[in-house]
DNA sequence: AAGAGCTTCAACCGCGGACAT
DNA sequence: TATGTCCGCGGTTGAAGCTCT
């Protein structure tokens, strides 16, 4: 039984007016998708394109090769271009990026389409504001990661890339910065400008020293009595340091490093807090970015806040077998627990592997996938850790989105918050878009590889903000999910992880 | 009331990687 | 191996809306 997706949340006046309301604005209106009423609308409409980057125009240097073909539309979308797109991709996935406009009647290039799909109209998109605990995650991990934002978009469901670089640009920098802390290298600014380089830091772009934060020698990790399941760390350093040449990930450097310093530490000062089965706990320095954040809040998740002055991250060790190569990325994974998936996989070239996930680390291994999948859906294959979710004709068979049928709490929205003002996919079928509603009983896919959205990412971070026993029911549906979905993926990807 | 300046964010641009031929 | 195509990512742009004077 393939699980639906979640129910589609389309952008919501109330999310704007929530979010307006964070920053102190009215808000923006946006008639595209937001309120299709034209009058309330200050933007053109749909045949007013003609100023600017709302204008048709035709070749021009740097397009991508799609848009020569034909003049294009650029600019804001069009409720009419939005609602095309979105019955198109609904009803066969988008399949090559590159031929969605012309099979969906668009004037516009695929890259265009993509973009739209991905960052306004995907159904599992979440709107609104950030919450805090979204806001707290995105520091931590921006200061693991740089400016990764896919990556950093893959730790929370429901959030683009797009819009976390965003909200980071707008707010979080900002906010930093009034607290005194470099948004680039997340240390005090005052360090930094005495250091006279306040973008970049001296080790190469480095974002955090887990070694300095804690006060412990960075060479640890080439201490010769750190055990093999650490040198399989360096290993994977070593293996990330083939991409941290690419000067595109210059600021995220030293994040193995990182991580290698924090496994060293934690296996040299952390044993009496180890459990038998468990490589090592990874403490953490307490978040400075958490210090105005209402000090209350006590994040369930490894890369979250906590109000003792070391993070000690425990994944529940069933995690961990007797492997210790696998061990080892099973503790990149306590340390990193939402970052495993698409992060870890891309550092360290490796993918979790696990035949018959234990109830425990279900929900990080469907996850794991998960975030792949997410990541890569609108992929050809090329990040090579995804699992594409080809389009299979028992989705199709009984229609792609069979919600109707499903059980009460499949229809409710997973929120971080709570957001009542999304709404609810059938109610949207019925609502802004109401010749949408046909698509449920149509389904015949128009490619031999389609790549269906019908399967979004299972929401495995969300189970970090869900009180205890929502997670375990989660938990418990993203192992379904992932025995369900990837079964094969792991039957597979096992036997490769064997020949590592 | 007007407009300058600022903020937000949707969308574009260009690059690099993966893949096909 | 060379070339072309496609995709995804991160940086950047600029319109819309807001605030301030």
């Amino acid at each position: 039984m393939i699980e639906p997706p979640p129910p589609f949340s389309p952008p919501s006046k109330e999310g704007e007016e929530e979010r307006a309301k964070k920053v102190g604005r009215r808000p923006r209106l946006n008639p595209h998708t937001l309120d299709c009423d034209p009058s309330r609308s200050p933007l053109r409409t749909d045949t007013e394109a003609s100023v600017g980057r709302n204008a048709f125009l035709g070749v021009e240097m740097g397009r991508h090769s799609c848009c020569y073909k034909q003049k294009l539309r650029k600019g804001l979308w069009s409720p009419e271009e939005d609602e095309k797109l979105l019955k198109h991709i609904t009803k066969y996935g988008h399949g090559c990026w590159s031929s969605v406009p012309k099979q969906a009647g668009l004037q516009r290039c695929g890259k265009s389409c993509r973009l739209r799909w991905i960052n306004y109209l995907r159904p599992d998109l979440k709107r609104g504001t950030f919450s805090q605990e979204e806001e707290d995650l995105i520091i931590e991990v921006h200061a693991v990661l740089g400016n990764r934002w896919s990556q950093i978009a893959a730790q929370l469901p429901g959030r683009t890339d797009n819009e976390i670089k965003n909200f980071w640009n707008s707010c979080i920098k900002k906010k930093l910065r009034q607290r005194g802390i470099d948004p680039t290298t997340h240390k005090p600014l005052a360090e930094t400008q005495q250091g006279g380089d306040d973008k970049v830091p001296a080790n190469g772009g480095r974002s955090i020293s887990g070694a300095t934060d804690l006060g412990l020698p960075s060479s640890a990790a080439l201490n010769p009595s750190i055990p093999k399941s650490a040198r399989s760390v360096m290993q994977m350093v070593d293996k990330f340091a083939g991409e941290s040449s690419n000067p595109k990930n210059s600021a995220t450097t030293g994040a193995p490093q990182f991580l290698l310093d924090r496994f060293v530490a934690s296996q040299d000062s952390t044993s009496s807090c180890r459990s038998s089965n468990s490589p090592g706990f990874f403490p953490l320095p307490q978040s400075s970015y958490a210090s105005d954040c209402g000090g209350n809040r006590t994040a369930s998740v490894g890369l979250a806040v906590t109000p003792n002055p070391l993070l000690w991250f425990n994944h529940g060790s069933q995690l961990v077998d007797s492997n210790p190569e696998f061990s080892c990325c099973s503790a990149m994974s306590t340390l990193l627990p939402s970052a495993s998936g698409s992060a870890l996989s891309t550092w360290m070239g490796l993918k979790p592997v696990m035949d018959n996930p234990p109830p425990s680390c279900a929900g990080i291994s469907s996850y794991w996938e998960a975030a792949n999948c997410s990541s890569s859906s609108g992929s050809s294959g090329n990040t090579g850790g995804g699992i594409e979710l080809q389009s299979n004709s028992s989705y199709f068979d009984n229609g792609i989105f069979p919600w109707p049928d499903l059980p009460p709490d499949r229809d409710a929205p997973i929120q971080l918050q709570g957001e009542p003002e999304d709404l609810k996919w059938s109610e949207y079928l019925h609502g802004a878009f109401p010749a949408s509603a046909a698509i449920q009983n149509q389904s015949q896919p128009l490619y031999g590889d389609i790549k269906t959205e019908s399967q979004f990412m299972v929401d495995g971070l969300s189970t970090c903000y869900l009180n205890q026993q929502a997670q375990q029911q989660q938990q418990q549906q993203q192992q379904q999910q992932a025995s369900n979905i990837y079964g094969k993926d792991f039957q597979s990807v096992s036997v490769a992880f064997e020949q590592i």
